[in-house]
RNA sequence: GGCGCCGUAGCCAAGUGGUAAGGCCGCAGACUGCAAAUCUGCCAUUCAUCGGUUCGAUUCCGAUCGGCGCCUCCA
């Protein structure tokens, strides 16, 4: 049983379902770091729709088969890893510095994206580009062997001129483009300025691979064609990234797969958009360029930030701001704070008017439909939350009159668990407390009793203090949770 | 020059040809020993501006203003 998932399309422009080629399996191909740095706030928001997206359609009852390459050879990487290295360096060595700046920023980006709940696990292939370069020199070779690839000085290019659809995902047509305002000096012997390279030959100070056209490294668009079709397969369901990609990324990849094969790669092409930091694209220079690890180290909780983009729609551009995130924990507070209220059982007082009694079990199936309605139709993933909320409002207002019955309770905390398992805010927490405190709650309630609130509102203060904030109830019972 | 996107309350934000979801913040009240949590009420006669189509437009069309993206490395 699956749910249909409509999703945006960058080929067709049109929100249109999504149809997998084998019924209830999804293949997902998403682009991924490229491993020089830590990732800013910026990647993490495109990673965090991937895992939405992904999440989605799992919980829509698909087998999910992901995809995520990490690029692990680059401009950058390169320019960054050998600076330090001698002139003579061997190849050996220089590919030594390149992979121990590759796997220190590979592992920084699994610690982040675990902390923002996006689990290793979850990919079902996280392919190096350096561990795939036969399969790109086969795809170059396959391209050559079709009249669309062409070797010039060591460097092989794709003949845009060879495929009539190049241009279709960015919607460009050739007479409009403004193309070739800047050139690289060594490249002026393409045939076409619009041609792109596939393979890069060797220059001094850089590491190589041999290949048939001599010792040179990947361009940066083959390793996705060639990984995505040796792991996903050479037609695939959806494939991601940022809307940055679009051009010429993803134009270059559809050229190089549909190039080879002759068929259609990809069907349904997702783009997420950028953010702006307190209204101003991120920049170093403007001093407002973050990583999770600066949020952190001002208090900020990941989940927090992971709450905050996925609020938005991923096809607008998100504005990030601290005020925003402060928002954001509020609201996930309120969430949990259901949440606890859900799993406990305390007796409410009763009385007092409300606008209707509402029957819960179908209060709750309500929500659960408006829920996904909202995220079937392109991940909307505002309403879809308004669906939650508007859920926690009427079922808070119904338990104070008139107390649900644990199996309503249990219905609720089902489709919190079923949210919670796409939104990751709002998760169950083993309520568990050192002997310390359990004990001063104890003391508390005793000078309660004896009406002693100088003593009570002590020992409140104090373990407010510890980080543990404590909630009266009616029933005279106490609760408490985590500041 | 070509192709696109956006402009909804203090902030974030959904949305539809039929008269504005939700969250945060804020205000008043209830509950409480006081709090916290929760509840009740309030918080855009209005959806950048100006025209047009329509019985009716925030939603369609056109223009204007403002912000932005791509066509070159970039999540």
């Amino acid at each position: 049983m699956t749910r249909p998932i409509h999703l945006f399309n960058t080929l067709s422009r049109r929100v249109e379902a999504v149809e997998p080629l084998t019924p209830g399996v999804l293949t997902l191909y998403t682009c991924g770091p490229t491993v020089y740095n830590f990732a800013h706030i910026g990647n993490l928001r495109t990673f965090l729709f991937q895992d939405l997206l992904k999440r989605t359609f799992q919980r829509a009852g698909y087998e999910v088969r992901h995809c995520m390459n990490i690029t692990d050879v680059e401009d950058k990487i390169i320019r960054d890893s050998q600076k330090e290295l001698p002139e003579g360096a061997d190849n050996g060595t220089r590919h030594g510095a390149m992979k121990a700046l590759t796997d220190r920023y590979t592992q920084a980006f699994f610690d982040d994206l675990e902390a923002v709940a996006i689990p290793q696990a979850s990919f079902t292939f996280l392919p190096r580009a350096t561990d795939y370069l036969p399969q790109m020199i086969a795809l170059i070779q396959r391209l050559e062997a079709k009249g669309l690839a062409y070797a010039r000085e060591g460097s092989v290019y794709y003949r845009i001129a060879g495929l009539p659809q190049y241009g279709c995902l960015a919607h460009l047509d050739r007479e409009g483009m403004q193309v070739g305002t800047s050139v690289d000096a060594d490249e002026y012997e393409r045939e076409s300025l619009s041609d792109f390279v596939l393979w890069k030959t060797f220059k001094p100070g850089e590491p190589s691979w041999a290949s048939p056209w001599g010792p040179g490294r990947p361009g940066w668009h083959i390793e996705c064609s060639a990984m995505g079709m040796e792991l996903l397969g050479e037609r695939i369901d959806i494939h991601s990234g940022g809307v940055d990609l679009v051009f010429p990324h993803h134009e270059n990849e559809i050229a190089q797969s549909e190039g080879a094969t002759g068929h259609t790669w990809v069907n349904h092409w997702v783009h997420g958009e950028f953010l702006l930091v307190e209204g101003e694209k991120m920049s170093k220079s403007l001093g407002n360029f973050y990583t999770l690890r600066d949020l952190q180290e001002k208090g900020i909780d990941p989940i927090t930030f992971r709450y905050a983009i996925q609020s938005n729609h991923y096809r607008k551009l998100y504005n990030f701001s601290f005020e925003g995130l402060t928002g954001a924990r509020n609201a996930l507070e309120r969430l949990r704070t259901f949440r606890k209220r859900m799993e406990g059982n305390f007796e409410s007082a009763g009385g007092g008017e409300w606008k209707e009694a509402l029957d819960p079990l179908r209060r709750i199936a309500q929500a659960r439909e408006d829920f996904w309605t909202a995220l079937s139709d392109d991940l909307n993933t505002p309403e879809a939350l308004a669906a939650i909320f508007t859920l926690v409002s009427d079922l808070n207002a119904q338990d104070d009159r008139a107390a649900l019955t644990r199996e309503e309770r249990d219905a609720a905390l089902a489709f919190l668990d079923e949210t919670n398992a796409i939104f990751a805010g709002w998760p169950h927490e083993e309520a568990s407390l050192d002997a310390e405190v359990a004990a001063l709650i104890e003391a508390r309630k005793a000078a309660k009793v004896a009406k002693n609130w100088a003593e009570s509102d002590r020992i409140r203060d104090q373990l407010k203090a510890q980080g543990i904030l404590l909630e009266d109830r009616k029933d005279g019972s106490v609760g408490w949770k985590k500041a």
